[in-house]
DNA sequence: TGTACATCAGTGAACGCGCGTTCACTGATGTAC
DNA sequence: TGTACATCAGTGAACGCGCGTTCACTGATGTAC
């Protein structure tokens, strides 16, 4: 049952849609490829029609995803209504839809340079879209780059730090929103 | 060939420390109980004389990662000397030897109850000592608590998103000493 | 435009491997007398 | 204090399972004429 190259190219697509969403939901080895594929409508043994292996999916998942992060970004009006998105417990509680900085960074550093490198490409462009966003202020004494970075890591440390704490416990909650509160002060 | 109750018990400590700084250089996925063992001089059969499973030694890893983290930090003269040593290159290349909150936030959340109440017991701690030594510094406008959750939220996101860049990239690099220069100026 | 053949996306069984865990066994230590 | 037996930390083979990847096969699409 051969198909349309157009929807072989719709359906490849739409398993690093999957992968996007479940890599950052459950971790790349916590993702097997047969759940991939099934996610996606399909069954295993056609993957390596179109990918070379899982680490090359990852690889494209991790740009995917960052991609869908930067569309959200440019939904946001300015950059403190980014912040309250970004550090809401929506966010907290839906990681395969969310910051893939935030739910891959721990992982990423044991995984292929091809997946290093589209991480590392997607966090640069977060870091720029954040800088562009602050206001100028030279009365910090701290240059706008070095402010853009430390935003974006005081945002990934805090949402990746409240999904590991437990549900019950009041920490989640207090790292987002502390963490909030004092990212807004600082602008 | 028993053993003496001594030498079981720190048979067991040595299994435990082993564990506390491979499940943060590799992730608790990535150690195999056999490794666990083995890196404390052992075969992996006699694994369950101790412990219960895999996950209630992670729990107990995670506990001791901490306590040998709260150490470090007892250590440090003032909060700038500890953010210093915290993000420095040599915390980025020995994640076995660093903090297990940027170690392993990201898959914490996927863990046990027994483990993630750990993780949240030793950052609550982290959180604390680092609130204590803060200045108390009125003019900022925001609570101590709220200024330590935001310096530990960025150190441990710097660190982690430090560790997934790659090491070529001038952007591992940055992360530390950007967020290294905003924490400082932030005191 | 119509025909004949090659291509290749998707299927499902199979592979080899490493994993967490179990188990029978060993023999020195711990304990009861 | 000395003897006899139970305990149990450590060993190494074995288990069942899920994993990433391979492969022969199917049949509609793509292509050459």
């Amino acid at each position: 049952m051969r198909i349309t190259k157009v929807q072989a190219k719709e359906n490849r697509d739409r398993v690093v849609a999957a992968a996007a969403e479940l890599f950052r939901a459950r971790g790349f080895e916590g993702v097997a490829v047969n759940e991939l594929m099934a996610a996606a409508g399909f069954t295993h043994g056609g993957f390596y029609n179109h990918f070379a292996s899982k680490d090359a999916l990852a690889a494209e998942a991790v740009e995917s995803a960052f991609r869908q992060m930067a569309a959200v970004r440019e939904r946001a009006a300015d950059l403190p209504q980014m912040l309250r998105g970004y550090l809401s417990k929506a966010a907290r509680r839906a990681p395969g839809k969310s910051c893939p900085a935030a739910a891959l960074a721990g992982e990423v550093g044991r995984q292929s340079d091809e997946v290093r490198q589209a991480f590392a490409a997607g966090l640069e462009q977060m870091i720029a879209s954040v800088e562009e966003r602050l206001p100028p202020g030279g009365r910090h004494g701290l240059s706008r780059r070095d402010r853009a970075v430390r935003l974006v890591a005081g945002m990934v440390g805090a949402l990746a730090l409240a999904r590991a704490a437990p549900d019950s416990s009041p920490l989640a909650g207090e790292l987002l929103e502390a963490s909030l509160r004092a990212a807004l002060h600082e602008l």
